[in-house]
DNA sequence: TTGTCAATATGAAACGTTTCATCATCCCAC
DNA sequence: GTGGGATGATGAAACGTTTCATATTGACAA
């Protein structure tokens, strides 16, 4: 087997508190015998068991980080943040996924608080509480509110108002909205947020405003091509000149609907997303979208579970609006 | 703290080595203690820990997935399927990424080797082995190949060579091909597929050959785009009607190069990918892709880190042609 | 010389398991 | 009634650390 504590102290021949204490760095000790525990060290190639360790200290390196669905590259550029600035600090990550199923998500937080994380990091999908969740672990949810919890996610209703104002200042006026799963908060957040710019408009524009039309469904791809279909399929005269989703996967879902059906982005429909994924910025035309800072967010999750600090409740980051092809003047004006 | 093993030996009048035999459910208990300790781990809410457990019998339940880059839609995708099947075996999955960096790759390696993980399923950057990788712990290398260490992997000439079989079926004759870094296993197989179909061809069909056009560059989207670029801005004549790349990210940047230049996809050029990642069925044009079947993959690469048996070499599989939207026959047939 | 203090090494306990060699019971056969 | 198997419980050791109370040493002051 590998060789212990015990192997370095007897061939350095000392004591293995010595040698522990030479592990610790900190610690008081002669510097001859450092010198040669380091050698003896070096020489047999001893690696300290993390396992033993772990055991007295009550407590791992292990960041637990629990997503809906790693494929969402959402999740996936979470979890790329996340893991880099976790190894920085010498933790490793632990991953699970929930596939938006509170009994899976359930399932998987237990035997992740049985390998006593450090911390956690959590994106929920349910608001039923882990018995133990709050007690133990130090946990920060991302993106999705979890009550008695700490949560470090954009303001969504500035983002979906951001949506609205950009589209409203091209001069559109029919708007279309594809929504996320109303039970979400997340969703009726942005969705509200977008309302509530049309709402400012109303109160200005009272002759100019025109009801948007709102539909909902998952925040994938496939939702976003189905719901932009059905917004696309009405003649020229009342279908929107212009969609916001609820994220961008729903964005690139609705272009692919939109060349099917042979309109043309932006001359024909503007579109602005949500999230500003990698892939935002490849599709053709390149997409407008309201930026969520993923690595501010992963880097305040991580803060918030490792840093000894009390956790605030709620960190609220800005979203910010990307302009990229995908908008344009409503072809009228 | 927890409520220890201890802690349920006392409160049920028994030894712990008993509690642990009921714990282990197969070993012979009497029927009455049986329930008594069940009742009274129930009652207290005892949760062994997982620390004590791995010390004693030196190892854990903990697979080490080590990737180039979790954001690539192929890596998530093998770590979602990855980590669905571990944890459905009770183990769980501890995720690291090398960023295509050696360096870092060996450094997340050795300290995932560490933590004394039941298995590593790596994805290798590198071909400099890690000390003890041989040694130690049951590795399996998915995608690309590392000296020593069995492979899972698609049969990546076969599916070069089905890319140039598909393409030249549909009449094509001015071949592109997308290539990865060449210093990569996988790449040059890839395009050594696509360069056998062709030589064939040419012994058949000598008058009828155009020798292919080649450029490389990295797998991602940007690669894609730029190289796209480059092959697409000859005159029509000597321009290729169809390209094939050496991913569905190149593939895709490639559509969008396409898109900006006013090639029509797949009128005036056809592509075809490689991976099948869940966007190349959601842009537009669907994309024509080969699929790795990565589902498969990550289950046979879990199997031979978990199962008992000898690994094998290689467990090479079949790529399939995904006949989607991006190919058709040239515009002048 | 003695006492004191600082510096630093030591030994043992403790973390929570599992396992193995013993030990206690009980039942049955003779 | 005794011997001998089964059956099943027990206690202790062991896994590899860290830490804490104690011991040792040397220097220096009184």
């Amino acid at each position: 087997m590998n060789p212990t504590i015990k192997d370095v102290a007897q061939r350095a021949g000392v004591s293995v508190g010595t040698v522990s204490r030479v592990l610790a760095k900190n610690k008081t000790v002669n510097e001859d015998i450092r010198v040669k525990v380091e050698a003896t060290i070096e020489a047999i190639g001893y690696r300290p068991n993390i396992l033993g360790r772990s055991l007295r200290l009550a407590k791992t390196d292990i960041i637990g980080l629990v997503v809906p669905d790693i494929t969402n590259p959402f999740f996936a550029e979470l979890a790329k943040h996340v893991e880099m600035l976790a190894s920085a600090e010498g933790y490793s990550v632990l991953l699970a996924n929930t596939h938006d199923d509170p009994e899976a998500e359930k399932q998987q937080i237990e035997t992740l608080l049985g390998r006593l994380p450090a911390g956690l990091i959590l994106v929920p999908v349910s608001n039923s509480l882990v018995d133990g969740l709050v007690a133990g672990t130090r946990t920060v949810t991302v993106d999705r509110p979890l009550s008695g919890h700490a949560l470090v996610a954009v303001d969504n209703r500035q983002g979906g108002y951001l949506a609205a104002d950009h589209l409203l200042s091209l001069g559109h006026r029919r708007l279309g909205y594809i929504s996320g799963p109303g039970t979400t908060e997340v969703s009726s957040e942005r969705r509200e947020g977008f309302l509530r710019r049309l709402e400012a408009f109303r109160q200005t524009h009272a002759g100019d405003y025109v009801a948007p039309q709102i539909v909902e469904g998952h925040f994938d791809y496939r939702s976003g091509e189905e719901l932009g279909k059905r917004l696309l399929m009405q003649p020229a005269a009342t279908r929107p000149t212009a969609i916001a989703t609820a994220s961008d996967q729903q964005a690139i879902g609705l272009l692919r609907a939109a060349g099917d059906m042979g309109v043309r982005v932006p001359n024909d429909l503007s579109i602005v997303g949500f999230d500003d994924i990698p892939l935002a910025s490849l599709v053709l035309p390149r997409l407008t979208t309201i930026r969520q800072p993923i690595d501010e967010m992963a880097r305040l999750a991580l803060d918030g579970v490792l840093g000894s600090h009390a956790l605030e409740e709620e960190y609220k980051l800005q979203p910010v609006l990307m302009r990229r092809g995908s908008c344009a003047a409503p072809s009228g004006s």
